[in-house]
DNA sequence: CAATCATATGAACAAATATTCATATGAATA
DNA sequence: TATTCATATGAATATTTGTTCATATGATTG
């Protein structure tokens, strides 16, 4: 894939509300995923669904442990830029 | 609006191809609507309506002069969001 | 001030996407 | 190894979103 279209990719699973509350309920430490959907209030399979996009666009890596799948952001690059962004909502 | 919104706005409209080639093209310089549009290869409309998204979320500005208007990005902190997930999206 | 040029905008349609529900898979444990 | 627990996944539905087309607005110029 292009640089362009991964582009895309990452700010497209970035650009939905369910998927930045995600990223946020992850932010500071890895998470199983029962854990995350109860922090953003929605069904397992709703959550298992977009950490799914969130992972084909390398923002969130996995790592199953026993039973449990547990989630976290892929690496600080993401924090960057999801700090970044953050930083110009609250100026504009 | 919220700064979780906002940033779900920003995430959003820089997440489709057609928003990112319109803002690629005004990247380094300002350009009037037209010139945007045969750039990107589109028509005048879609243009001026993905114009309106960008627009909204702050990342575009424009200014009128005489008949023509001219967009370019709304500040170098955008340049620098765009950037980083342009690195990130190479490397990955 | 009528005509023309550049851009914006509303409505309609088509395509993409998110959530739900049912169920499958995968791992631990009784 | 049958059961239970945790997560993933497919299909269906509902919602959101992008483009087109027609037309409106805003500004220059003859």
């Amino acid at each position: 894939m292009e640089v362009l279209e991964k582009s895309v990719m990452i700010f497209k699973s970035l650009g939905d509300e369910t998927r930045i509350k995600i990223v946020k309920a992850i932010f500071d430490s890895e998470k199983k995923v029962s854990n995350i959907a109860t922090d953003v209030n929605m069904t397992q399979s709703a959550v298992s669904h977009q950490l799914q996009i969130l992972k084909l666009s390398n923002i969130v890596k996995s790592e199953r442990k026993g039973k449990e799948v547990y989630y976290s952001l892929s690496d600080n690059h993401i924090k960057t830029i999801i700090e970044q962004v953050f930083t110009h909502a609250t100026h504009k």
